[in-house]
Formats: C-alpha cells, structure tokens, sequence
RNA sequence: GGGCUUGUAGCUCAGUUGGUUAGAGCACUGUGCUGAUAACGCAGGGGUCACAGGUUCGAAUCCUGUCAAGCCCA
C-alpha cells in the first residue's frame, strides 16, 4: 500500500475542480451538519445580497470570509446552520425595470400597471441567480441556497408584518414628517442617487434678516438664508451652543443704531470693515430659549415657537452663527424640531406653489417669489442686507427643475427611545476591526434619531397599516390570518404585494367606515434586518428553531453596512428582544483596483473574478484575501498578486508534499507502522514550532482573526521547506531504514497532516487534497473529510520555546556563515576547515556547541567551533544599548553614551567579563553599567572570513589544503553526474554505471572519493575507462579540470 | 460641512509599553546552492516613515494642525 503518487507540478484548477466533485459526491458538506448534529450550535447569519447584478471580487471576499469561521467552528465540533438568503425589494431592483421601459417616473409605472410591474421586479431579482450560484460553489463558500431564504415570500413578509404590530402595540410605529429631496415637477422624492446626479452651480439670493427680540426690540438676531421662500415657515433661530457671539451696535445709514447679534467669528465676514461696537460676548447657550419677533403669521404655530434653540449643525463658516428654522425644508431644520417639539409649518403645495393662505404670493412657485418676500422684508425694516450667492445645488435630472427639501408624511419607528440601550448592547459585540463599535457604529449610535421606515414606491414590504377613510381610524395588521378574519375571508393565498394587499378592505372598528391600507412600502434594510425572525417565519413557525438560532454568533459583511445590515439588525434586536442581534462581527473593508483605485463600472477596471479562479484557483484567492491585509482596511487587488500566493506558498507546500510521498513510497514508508524513533533536534524543533503554530492559529480563529490565522501558517512553511526539509533531506534517501530516518518521516508526516487541518478553513480544497492522500488513503477509518476531521489540539509538552529561540539562533548564524564564505569567494561545495562564531551570552554559546553538526554540515566545514575570546579576538567593539540606558537614566543617557564610546573598547570589555559591571565617573557621579546594557560585540584577527550582524560573528578559515580540494572536487564532479541522470531523465532511485575518463588531479580526488561518489550517484560500478557505444556521454570542465563520463542505466 | 479609517521601499504589507542602523516578501542586479521546488541562500541598489509644528535625552510610534485617498452621513 502507498500514497498517490504526486507530482511536484500541480494543476491547481484540476485540482480543485476534483475536489469540488467529490464533495458533490459525497455530499460532505451535508455531512457537517449531520455529523455534527447535537453539538453546540455556532449560530451563522448570512447577510443576502441581491442577485439582479453579476456577483464581483468584493462579494467574493465576503463570501470567503464568511465561510472561514464556520468551518473552523465545524472541525471543533459546532454545529453550523449556514442557510442562505436573498435580498429582493427595493429601488435598485425597481429602477432595472424602469429602465428596461424607460419610464421616467411613478405616473408611467402606475399606467403600465403596479400588477405587471412588481411581477417582473420580482422576476427580474433573480436575473443572476445562476452566476452567483456557481461563484458560490467554485469558491467553496457552503452555503445552503436550496433553502435559501427569499425577502419576497409571504413567510417572508408576515414575519415582518408580525414585527411591526409588535411595535404598534407598544406605541414604538408613528406618522410623522419627513424632508426629503423633491422634485415639484415630477411630484416625486427622489432617492440620494438620484440627487447625486443633479448638482449644478447655481445662483440664489443671499439674504440677512433682523430678527428683533420680543423682551427688547431694538436689539436683533441677525440670520442668513439662501431660500427666501422658505422664512414664512420660520419657527426657531438655531444657535451653536459653544460658539462665541457678540451683541454690537453699529449706525444706520438712515440715521440712528441698532444692535444685532450674531457670531463673533463672522464679524468682518458680516460688517466688511463697518465701524462696529461690540457691547457684549457671551456663548451661544446664554440665547436658548429667548424669543424673538415671528416674521410672517399666514399658518399660525400649534405649538411654542420662534425662539432659539441650539443646534450642533451650526457653522461659523458662512452666514451669521445664526440659523433659520423651517423644519418643513430642511432634514437638520426637521430633526431639531422634533427633539424640541417645534411646529412644523407648511406652506408649499406638492406642485411647488405657495398655499392660499400665504396670501400675498399664493400659487406663485416659490422660488419665483423670493425677490417679492426679500422686498416685503425691507420693506418692513427686517432685510440687513440682500445679495447672491453662487453655490452648487441639486437640480433634478430629469426635467432640471431645482429641487426642493420637503416635508412628507412619512412613517418612523421611535429607535431614538432605545438609544442609550443600544449603545449599551453594542459594547458588548465583539467588532473586528475594532473601532468600528465605537466609531463609526457607536457614533451613528449615539445620534440615533428615528428611524425612517416608509418610502413610495412599489416592490417592496408593504406596511401593514389600515386607515379608515371616514375617522381616519388606523390598525396595524400584525397576520395573514388576521387580515382574513377582519376581511372576512380567507387571504392564505393573497399575495402580500402591492397591488393585490391595497384591494383588501374592511369594516372600521370605530366607525364602520371603510378600512385601507395606507400607500406606503417600507425600507428594505427593515426587510433584511428582519431576517433572524423572518427566514423561519417566526412565529407563526419554527418557535423551537429561532430560539436556538438566536442571536447570531457570526456575521460578517463589508463596513458600508454599518448604517445598513448592521444597524437594521441591532435596532430590531434591541427593540423586540432588548438583545444583541450578533455576538461577533467582522467588517470588510473596500476592494480597489492594482493602481488604488475604487472598482467601478465606469472605470472598466473591474477585475473578474473568474480570471482570478481560472487563473490561480480559489484557493490562493481565498488565501491572498485572508493574508494580504486585516479584514477591514480597504485593499488592492490584481490577478497578479493572487499568483505570488501560489509562488509564494501553495507550490512550496505542495513540493514538501510531493517530496514526501515521494520518498515515502520509494521506502514502503507507512504512517504508524515503526515506533523506534531517535529524533534528532530538528524534529523536535519542527514539532515544537508546529504545536506553537497550533495553538497561536487556534487562538487567532477564537478571536476572528483572519490574518493571525493565516499568516503565521506561511512562516511555518517556509521554514519547513527551507530548514527543516533542506537540512534533512540526505535522511529520506539514505538508503538503511534506522530509527532516525523513520523519525524524519514521522516527523514530516505529522507536519503535512496538521497542516492540512489547520489550512482547512481558510484553503478547503488544497488541505482537501493533503488529507485524502496522507490520511484516507492508508486509514478508512478517518473522518471521510478534512472538514469532518477534527481541529488539532496543540500539545503543550511538545512546545519548547527554548528550542524555538536556539534554531532561529542557529538559523541566523548559517545565514551569517554563508555570508562570510561568500565574502571570502568561497563555494558551498568547496569544504573548509573551520568556522567559528561569536554570540552574545553564555546560553548562546551552549546553543553553537549543541548544534555544530548542523551548522558544519550546512556551511559544509570540518570543524565548528567558538571564537576564543582572549587569543583570537583582537579587538572588541562596544555599543551602549539606548533602550536599556535611556530608560533607566532617562535624561543622563547622552551623556553616559558619550562617556562609555570614549572608553578603550578592550577595557569596557574586560571590566564586564572579569566583574560584571563597568564603573563610571560622569560630572561628579558615579555609574554602575551592567553587561546587559552594553552590547560587546568581539571582532576575529585577521586571516578569517568574517561576517557579522549586531554580536554575532561568523568566521571562516579559508586555507585550502590538497586534501580539501580534492574533496571540493569530488563534490563538484558528484553533482555534474546529478545533473547528468537528471538530464538523462532517469528515475531518481535508478542505478547506473559510471565510465570516466579526468584530468590528473581530478582522477585523484573522483578515485579517493569514490565511495562517496558512488553512494550519492546511485553508481553501482564505476570505471575509470572509456565509456561503451550505449553510454551517453558528458564532457565537463570546472576548477582548471576536465572529465568526460559515461553513464549506462543498471 | 461632520464622523470614522488609511497614508512606511517600484508593488503588497510588518513594525511590540517611544530606544537611536525602520524590516519582510515580490520585482531588479550579482553570486552561490540543489536529484523536492514554479524554488531557495548570500550580497547589493531602492525610504524626507504623506507634510508641518510640538512633547521627549530619544518619535514611524505620543499630541496639534495640514494635505491626499476612501467610506458613511449632512
């Protein structure tokens, strides 16, 4: 029995598309949740995403690091529910269908049918269903779509229908108004995409306005508007709360003074230089509350107005520090209004004319009236000051009739309520990166204002309000069943989409009258926000499942769903349950194109992802995702640099791979079948730093560390390939089978193993591959799976930080060996006699003679040794160690520098070695330096190679003796003859023949050497003779020889 | 305009409670090693740590401001 063999060239794509049938086969991924059912649940929710546009590079970032966690999650025995969802009302849905019509407004949408319309929105959301399914399936991201649950289904829907009777009932759903952008022409709000669309440069009156005190009418708040129009429906002066202002007088052209006040930062902006006299400075909270004249009273106010009140939009920039309210034109105007219970005052119809009662400019539109309103104004003695003022505007991009901010009923759900509670919640969610909670999410928090939940439109939830159309009476309906029995008929089968919901109607509870439902749909982040309840129709199903599957433990989405996905499911979850909706959450940063740029349609520098997956695989994509950078910044991204991933990583896992199976089949190797192990340091030392990276991935998977996770794997690797197997090769095709060489097999064998567990969840199909041929392979017992298998348990005993430290001790100084051979123009093949090395401390010098093998067999030396420090090092060289020194003297640090480079370096050094500390005399005070605060560093005499890097030093002894060379050429010839069968194309265990003919001294040494020479090239004769006919021939020379040799396969 | 984030080599990224000579990989040059390797080792070139102030014996790191990019909001 043997492994499959495995060649060192991998098709990366066949591979994976292997693995991908076989999981399909197998149905291993059903299999995780089956095997793992009645384990503890790891609850997942997946975030849906709308399948009308072609899945991109970022959704495959989320869907790779939403896969990530659950399946570590598996292998530790959780079971994970991982049920997909779609995301399937709103605007961008309904705005494809528009443009497939080219309708340009709702009258065109409402004539072509509300019916025939929402039938193909609801067609059209799953246009690309079939390009995101195979994305989903080649990147590996499990994920059951099959069950996938659907934001349009009438569960879906009465779930969420349930949700809003829930808050209506405890009084948390309320009519209010709204102010949004208008077009007054089109007689339609239009949505933020749409206002970005329409900004122009544009020319409006900019007009000052005395606003004088009722207490003391000769003083004056002094305001600023651009929007005449919008003073009759002033109800408030805004101020800055720390903003300084200042009462001043100044004289009247007419005659006489006055006093007006505004802010002292926009004096000279105001005044252009005017004689002023400032009377009084004070801030901006002294003015709350004080009242002053109201402008115009065509609407009289219902409630307290026109006084000031502070708010935190007010600027210093433009204007006076003062700012007129009208909370029916602007949001800021709205939202203050409501926190202090102004009136709103409407005095503009839908079309954008006045209203009758602001009689002298009604059904004028109003923008056509400011120059009528700023005349009135002076002619009142109220207008300081009217000018223009060129500013860029949103203009709507239909008919380029300037938009209006205005005020539409609208439905809100009191959040601002819960907002101390959520933010209490919200410190308890663990958030990566982690300023996001109280950052950007926790700021967003804390001015939480209510939230908006109704839009006109028409795909969407509809919210289930009736209103009477006699008394105005209005029911929230919170079930189908419900609406049946209020309608008096069954509407199991009604499709709870406009317009089929709007033609049920029934009897008033008050008066009889006759019950509709209002028109509005609402917000689709209220859809998506609904789904832990909604996706198992809670409650009228599944109460035993939602319980379990309730709150989340994992969610993971890009950072744009803060005030999306993130905010509708914690605001939900604090308002229904008074929970956390999710207990971790892992927040994406954006993906830009190779130069830095946002990926954009318009740019054409979209990268797709299947060039990445047909190119590389998903492997190394998932991998460069979880590698190149935390999860939250934003990154670049190429199909390039997913193939240094593949260099880099993937192919030298997978040569350490192949080379052991390759080998291990030449040997009959089996896993478990010898237990007579010596091992060697180096074993130890891979099996110490392999539990090390066991527990160090493990924790960084508990923390939902993507990037602990990953990369510490490639640093073993390339310390595996490059130490650990370089230095042990000769152990695997040596030819006895001792106790050592099945050390080294046992040893690499549990590396490889633990590897592929532990790439499991971030690699599934590449660690797929490794566990099927090192485990199934030989052990049907084992779990079917590396994603059944269980996650390896670090073995504390085996971690030995102490050896960790020595061989990256060991490592450096090879690294120094081969720099000083290097600088002594010295080849590896050329043996030498000695090196020998100076460390920093005793310990270390322990480590050099533990390890002299090693390190003469790599910098290939007869002798390893220490630098004697009194007959070979001539000379010292001493640096004093700022971190130490400065923070135990602080400010005497330069000084103490300056007085210990002074010293003779050979003192400095033999005051330290011969009493441990070094006395010093500075201005007056005496010092006590002690060995750790200095760093001696001993150079080596003359006639060395010497290489060195901070106190270690490596030298070489770089005479030749007759003897050395002849064994330099034997090695050099040794690896000609390599070359040759490899050439040759014979298998690596083939047996030769060996015919040669040499130059003089090369003939000495291949003769002196020929055991050796033999042993390496697999030579069962070697001949110094000419070669036969069937022989091929090489003839080579090197070192000032020559050889010509024939070879003859056995 | 506000909030948050980011800015370190040509590229992708590290950089510990501040410690003086800022690292790694890729790419480039030279050279060495190799019967696992698409590799690897050694050496070299490449940096105003975005900019300007400040604190400190000492700043990529702490503070203030500015600039640029991005996201969200207005």
């Amino acid at each position: 029995m043997s492994f499959k063999p495995v060649s060192p060239k991998l098709d990366v794509v066949a591979m994976e598309e292997g693995i991908l049938k076989f999981w399909k086969r197998e149905k291993i991924f059903e299999k995780t949740l089956s095997t793992r059912e009645g384990g503890p649940e790891f609850v997942f929710y997946e975030g849906p995403p709308t399948a009308n546009g072609k899945p991109g590079v970022h959704h495959v970032l989320a869907r790779a690091f939403k896969d990530l966690f659950p399946r570590y999650r598996i292998m530790r025995g959780y079971h994970v529910s991982r049920r997909g969802g779609w995301d399937t009302h709103g605007l961008p849905v309904e705005i494809e269908v528009e443009k497939k019509h080219g309708f340009t407004n709702k009258q065109q949408i409402e004539e072509y049918g509300i019916d025939k319309f929402n039938a193909e929105c609801r067609k059209s959301v799953f246009n690309y269903i079939q390009d995101w399914e195979r994305l989903t399936d080649r990147i590996a991201y499990w994920v059951d779509l099959e069950t996938a649950y659907v934001t349009f289904t009438n569960d879906y829907i009465e779930s969420i229908w349930w949700i809003l009777r829930q808050f209506w009932d405890r009084d948390l759903l309320y009519q209010g108004f709204k102010v949004v952008p208008y077009c007054p022409r089109c007689g339609t709000p239009l949505s933020d995409h749409e206002v970005a669309l329409g900004y122009d440069e544009a020319s409006d009156p900019s007009v000052f306005v005395r606003l004088p005190l009722v207490e003391d009418p000769s003083t004056a708040l002094l305001v600023w508007t651009t929007t005449p129009w919008t003073l009759p429906a002033n109800v408030a002066v805004a101020a800055g709360e720390e903003v300084d202002y200042v009462k001043v007088e100044h004289a009247l052209p007419e005659g006489g003074s006055e006093k007006l006040i505004l802010a002292q930062a926009l004096l000279e902006k105001v005044f252009r230089g005017e004689e002023i006299k400032v009377l009084e400075t004070f801030k901006g909270k002294k003015l709350k509350g004080v009242h002053y004249q109201p402008l115009y009273t065509f609407i009289p106010p219902e409630k307290k107005a026109h006084y000031v009140i502070l708010g935190d939009f007010v600027s210093t920039e433009d204007g006076t520090g003062l700012v007129h309210i009208a909370p029916a034109f602007g949001a800021d105007d709205m939202r203050v209004a409501m926190e202090y219970d102004l009136p709103v005052i409407m005095t503009v119809a839908p079309d954008g004319t006045f209203l009758p009662e602001v009689t002298p400019w009604r059904g004028v539109f109003v923008k056509d009236a400011d120059p009528d309103i700023t005349k009135d104004l002076e002619r009142r003695g109220l207008l300081y000051r009217a000018e223009r003022y060129v500013h860029t505007y949103p203009f709507c991009w239909r008919c380029k009739t300037p938009l209006l901010y205005y005020a539409r009923e609208a439905w809100y759900i009191r959040t601002s309520q819960f907002k101390q509670r959520m933010v209490e919640l919200n410190k308890t969610i663990h958030w990566v990166p982690e300023h996001i909670r109280d950052g950007r999410f926790g700021n967003w928090l804390e001015n939480n204002i209510d939230w908006a939940l109704s839009r006109e439109r028409y795909w969407g939830t509809p919210l289930p309000v009736w209103e009477c159309e006699t008394c105005k009476h209005q029911h929230c309906i919170g079930s189908v069943a419900e609406l049946s029995q209020l309608a008096g008929r069954d509407l199991s089968e009604l499709d709870l989409h406009r317009p089929y919901v709007d033609h049920v109607h029934f009897p008033c509870q008050k008066c009889g009258g006759k019950m509709t439902r209002v028109p509005e749909l609402i917000d689709v982040w209220f859809d998506s926000g609904s789904m832990p309840y909604a996706q198992w129709h809670y409650p009228f199903e599944n109460q035993h499942i939602f319980k379990q599957q309730y709150p989340a433990d994992y969610i993971c989405e890009a950072v744009d769903q803060t005030r999306g996905w993130f905010y509708s499911l914690h605001a939900i979850g604090t308002l229904l349950n008074d929970s956390v909706t999710f207990k971790n959450v892992v927040c994406l940063g954006l993906i830009l194109d190779g130069e830095g740029r946002k990926m954009s349609k318009s740019l054409g520098n979209i990268v797709n992802p299947w060039d990445v997956l047909n190119a590389h695989g998903a492997d190394a994509f998932r991998w460069y995702l979880y590698t190149a950078t935390p999860p939250g910044n934003e990154r670049r991204f190429s199909v390039d640099l997913v193939g240094e991933v593949m260099r880099n990583f993937t192919l030298t896992l997978w040569n350490v791979y192949s080379f052991f199976v390759t080998y291990a089949n030449l040997d009959h190797w089996q896993p478990g079948a010898a237990s007579d192990f010596s091992y060697s340091h180096l074993d130890k030392w891979l099996l110490s730093e392999l539990n090390t990276l066991v527990r160090n991935v493990t924790a960084a998977y508990e923390e939902f560390d993507a990037t602990g996770a990953t990369r510490p794997i490639e640093k073993f690797v390339e310390n595996l390939s490059t130490w650990y197997l370089r230095r042990s090769r000769r152990r695997f095709w040596k030819s006895d089978s001792d106790s050592d060489k099945q050390a080294a097999y046992a040893t690499l064998y549990t590396a490889l193993v633990t590897l592929s567990k532990l790439l499991a969840p971030a690699m599934p199909f590449l660690a797929e591959e490794l566990y099927q041929n090192l485990v199934r392979s030989w052990n049907p017992n084992a779990p079917e799976s590396v994603h059944l298998a269980e996650w390896p348990q670090a073995d504390e005993a085996l971690i030995d930080e102490k050896l960790n430290r020595e061989m990256a001790l060991v490592m450096r100084l090879a690294s120094l060996g081969h720099a000083a051979r290097a600088r002594a123009n010295r080849k590896v093949r050329q043996p030498l006699s000695e090196a020998a090395f100076s460390v920093a401390n005793l310990n270390e010098r322990e480590v050099v003679r533990t390890y002299d093998d090693l390190l003469a067999d790599e910098l290939n030396v007869k002798r390893v040794r220490l630098l004697d420090a009194s007959t070979e090092a001539v000379q010292h060289a001493v640096k004093p160690l700022p971190k130490q020194l400065g923070q135990k003297y602080g400010n005497k640090f330069p000084l103490l520098q300056k007085a210990i480079l002074a010293l003779n370096p050979e003192e400095v050094a033999q005051a330290l070695v011969a009493e441990g500390k070094l006395r010093l005399q500075v201005e007056g005070q005496a010092y006590e330096i002690l060995p750790d605060e200095v760093e001696v560093k001993a150079l080596a005499k003359e006639g060395f190679a010497v290489a060195e890097e901070g106190s270690y030093v490596a030298a070489l002894v770089t005479e030749l003796t007759p003897e050395l060379i002849a064994e330099g050429l034997a090695r050099e010839f040794v690896r000609r003859v390599q070359e040759f069968r490899k050439e040759s194309g014979l298998d690596v265990a083939d047996r030769i023949h060996l015919y040669v003919q040499a130059t003089d001294m090369l003939r000495e040494a291949i003769h002196r050497h020929r055991e050796y020479i033999t042993g390496e090239t697999l030579t069962l004769d070697l001949f110094f003779a000419p070669a036969p006919p069937e022989a091929r021939l090489s003839q080579e020379s090197f070192d000032g020889e020559a050889v010509t040799f024939g070879l003859v396969k056995a």
